[in-house]
Parts: structure tokens; sequence; C-alpha cells
DNA sequence: CGGGTCTTTGATTAGGTTCAATAAGAGTGG
DNA sequence: CCACTCTTATTGAACCTAATCAAAGACCCG
């Protein structure tokens, strides 16, 4: 896979010189079969940053590759020259500590960045797997930064990515060293609704990409507190899961639920809950708990 | 404090017309009295960072700061203009969580940046604290990049440091997750020797500079915890430990703990580590533990 | 249909937190 | 300079959360 891949990158060393000028002969293509090249204001979409004005200037064309299920985008130690766009599908990004245990750091969907670990040491220290069929969007990062220096609008966004990668980091940190299993595992829940909402999904019901196994990682948790958690919060009616399809019922609990009420009251608990959602005159946000 | 912080940031602002050109005349008096301004040579060297060669068309002028022990050098929701580099003394930057509790991220000493998170949100996502007396540069970000326009190699530079920022947070991550509370501690003091031998100060003997609570934070452990893992590591001669004078007796065996033999068998380890470094016949690293 | 991976659930254990009490410093003001 | 207070650090005991070990069921794919 390492090798379709080079095959990959290699169509792009070729054909990059010959499509940035004509790129609006492969925008016809774009529309009818699967999108292959995007310029540069489609990339500030994606990235939800603001888009330099004269895009006219620089019709540089981004090349897209696809991965499949369980392909690798980049790996550890390999050599840094790329940022990646997800356009479509589900990743991971792992990490390898001494112990040679893999440490899942983020779960990379429509519009993410990945790859920026690389900046530093020349040289990726995670790697990054689809966890479905993805379309990856290519970002050359010397030429990113070349478009930058002629676009100031757009350095400014690629310092603003960074950053807010780096808060996000920190949040992580944060929520590692103080929340419960079960306030991480909504966090969790929540943060994957959300993401779904803003790409268009329903952010009530859908389906995991990942195992249980890789949300513990991601979370400092076991796979068992994590099957164990969605299964109390399916007892007590906050989502209904089974087994990858989740359905969230009470997104505002999650959201600021710190810790389980303990398993004897849970049963009332649930009772309080469902009465709650069904009587319900004033709250805003309790749909019923029925799956 | 803020206050004071401002009456300098005043300064930076009416002065640098000033003394972007004549500073020469500047230079003579750092020489003499605390260091007032630094030029980009200097800050480069400090951040450990490739220094655009050609220098002398860009004298602008960095200006340093004082803070005293507990002064904040920028708080949460302050709008964002500055980076911050460390030139002496130690600090702690900390978020503050949903339920109010603060959060530590970082402890940055000599030659480490801040104030990054603010980029993003134009606003600083997390407050610095002096936990010592600091001098402190200020770096106008907006002059900082536009520097880097002009020195491509300084504009690489920031995006690595940037980038090595991310993956510090990162390994936190995988840290948080992964590891048990005495590995933690442990890495901890690796970390704080590596960094204090890499200032030209001793890496075997130094003092902490915050307290228990505020490592506890750090590390997603409470300071019972971290308090009594110092004793575990005291009690087997890997370092030796009063208040907040530490001496580190086994590096080595610090850096690859990942968990402590059971209580039952430290005195009978500890007695063993003590002949190990007695007798050492082969050992690199095995000074006796005596404080 | 069979082998493999993934998930659920139970029983037990252990690591770390919590609560509490004491001690040691650091700073302050008389 | 000493007494007093406040913060910080140490240590113990009980409790509890989440990990570990184990087994069985569900799902997927060849």
């Amino acid at each position: 896979m390492q090798i379709e891949y080079k095959q990959e990158n290699t169509v792009l060393a070729t054909q990059q010189n010959i499509v940035s000028q004509p790129a609006r002969a492969a925008e016809a293509a774009w529309q009818r079969s699967a999108k292959l090249w995007s310029n540069l204001t489609e990339v500030c979409e994606l990235l939800r940053i603001s888009c330099p004005g004269a895009t006219l200037d620089s019709d540089f064309a981004f090349q897209h590759v696809q991965f499949k299920s369980g392909q690798r985008i980049h790996t550890i130690g390999q050599p840094f020259d790329m940022l990646y766009i997800v356009n479509s599908g589900f990743l991971k990004t792992v990490m390898i500590d001494e112990s040679g245990n893999e440490q899942v750091l983020s779960f990379p969907m429509k519009g993410d960045l990945f790859g920026i670990d690389g900046i530093h040491s020349r040289t990726y220290t995670s790697e990054a797997v689809a966890l479905s069929s993805c379309d990856i969007i290519l970002v050359p990062f010397k030429k990113f930064t070349s478009l930058g220096r002629s676009h100031p609008e757009l350095e400014t966004s690629i310092y603003s990515v960074m950053s807010r990668e780096l808060v996000r980091e920190q949040a992580m940190v944060s929520m590692l060293g103080s929340l419960s299993a079960e306030a991480r595992v909504a966090r969790f829940l929540v943060s994957l609704s959300d993401r779904f909402g803003a790409m268009g999904y329903s952010n009530k019901e859908f389906n995991l990409r990942m195992t249980r196994h890789e949300i513990g990682s991601y979370l400092g948790l076991t796979l068992e507190t994590v099957s164990r958690t969605f299964s109390a919060f399916n007892e007590i009616g906050l989502i209904s899961v089974d087994q990858r399809a989740i359905c969230i019922n009470d997104i505002s609990a999650l959201r600021t639920l710190r810790r389980l009420p303990p398993s004897r009251s849970r049963t009332k608990a649930a009772a309080a809950a469902a009465a709650n959602a069904a009587a319900a005159a004033a709250p805003v946000a309790a749909p019923a708990a029925g799956a």
C-alpha cells in the first residue's frame, strides 16, 4: 500500500506542471467522475479558513488520492513533505509509544488537516490509517507555505490552523487529566455528534467507524470500560447503542455529565429520566428514550 | 500586575520606532545593566532555531519585560497579539476547565515559547503565571510573521516551532493515556533534569519551582500521589528528595521505569540497588544515594 | 459454514483518590 | 526576634474507579 501511495505521488509530480495551467480543463472532469484535483479556494473552504480573494493568479491544483480501509496515508519515520486534508472518509492517527503500544491521537474526518507533526522533525512522528474508503487531498507543504507568502490571508490561516490543533491537543490533555471515564466517553460522543452535524449528517444517529479498542486508546481507557460505559448510558436512556450504531437521546446531559449516579440508583434514575422525557412540559432537549 | 504589564507594553509601542534604527546604541546598555532588548539573532538562538544569515537588514528589537513571582504574563480571554519567549525564570501555563479547576499545561523555562494558543481564536485560551522572577521577551506576532516573510528560513522555523509544540502535546496525551502514576512522575523528573542540563545547570541536583499540586495537575494526578511517589523513589534510592530539593541518583532507571515493584519487596529492592551502586563495576550512571 | 475480530458482561484486583491529621516552611507583624 | 498564620508537604486508612482476567455471544469475510 505504501507502494500505491508512491505511485500516486509520482503522478502528482509528473502531472502538476501540465495541470497547473489548464486547470479549467480538468475542472470539467471533476463534475462527472471522481474528483481528482482541488484548487486553493476549495481547500480553504474545506479547512473552514478565510480564503484569499485573489485566487486567479494561483491556480495550483491539489491532487486527490483515494485510500481503502486499512491503508496508511503516511507512516512513522517517513520523510515529511505533505500535509493532508480529508475530503471524505474516516481515519485515525496513531503514535507508537516506547513499549510498542499504539496510542490513538485523533480521528480525522472531512475538513480535517493532518500531518502537521512532521514539520518539525522533517519526519512524521505519527501514522495515519484509513478507517473507511477515503478521499484525501495532498498538500505539498513547501508549495502551501509559498502560497502563503503571496497570500497573507492564507499565511495567517495556516498559523491559525496549527494553533487550533495545538488548542485541541491541550483540551485533550485537560480531559485526560481531570475527567472520569464516563465523562470522557460522554464528551467523545458529543464531539462526534457535533462533527457529524457540522458535516451535514444527522447529529443524533450515526455509526462509529472505530473499534472500542481504538476509542479506549484515544480516551486513555480500556476497551472494556468503553463498552461498559456505552451500556450504562444505554441503560439510563442517554443513548441507544447496538454495536457500532449509536443514537443520541439526551445530548445536553452528555455535554455536562461529570459522573454517573451509583448503579444501585440507576434503575430509579432511568425511570426518572423516562418520566422527565415523557411528561416534559418545560425541557428544551429531552427526546424520548426509545430506540 | 496587569496594569504593570500594560505600562511596559505601552513603552514598547512608543519606543519601538525610535529604537528599531539606533539599536546599536541600545546594545551598549545591554552589556551593563539588565538586558532590555534583544535582536532577531538572539531570539533565534534562544529558540534553538536556525537563524536567518542576513540579520543586518532587520535590526528590529524585541523588548524584554520583567515579572515577579505570581504575576501573570497573559490571562485567559485577553486579546492576542504577542508571543513570549522565556529568557530567564520559570513559569506555568494553565487552562481553566468548565468546572473552574485549573489544569497545568506546561512549565516554560529558558528558551521556551508560549502564547501560541492565542493565534487561532485571537484570544489566549490559557494563562501564563511566573513561578519565579522572570525575564520575558515580547514577540509581536504580526512583526514576527512579517519578518518570516522576508526571511524564509525564519518562516520555516516558526512553523517548525509550532509543530514541535504540537508533538510535545501529543507526547503528553500519550503519557497521560498509557503510563502509571510512577512512570509519569519519573518522566517528569527526567524531563526536568534534561532541561536543566540543556540550560547549563546541574542535571542531578535542582530545586523544583512548582508545588506538588501543580505537578499533579500537570501529570493528571493528585498532589498526594505525587508526594507518595517522590517518597517511594527516595526510599528505593532513585532520587533524594527534601521538600523542593531534588537529587537524581539513577536517571537511567527513571527513564525506563514503567512500574515499581510491590512495596513488600521494596526494602529488598532498595538494598539491591544500594549494593548495585556500591559494588558497581559496570554501570555507567549509579551514584551513591547519600543526600 | 468456520475462523477471526469485535463486543459484551462478570468477577476480581489493584492503583490512585479521598478524607484526615500532622509536620514543616515561608511570610507577616507585633 | 519570636509568635502567629497560611501555604505546602508528608503520611495513613478507607474507599472506589477502572484495569485485568475470563468467557461467551455477535458480526464479518473468505
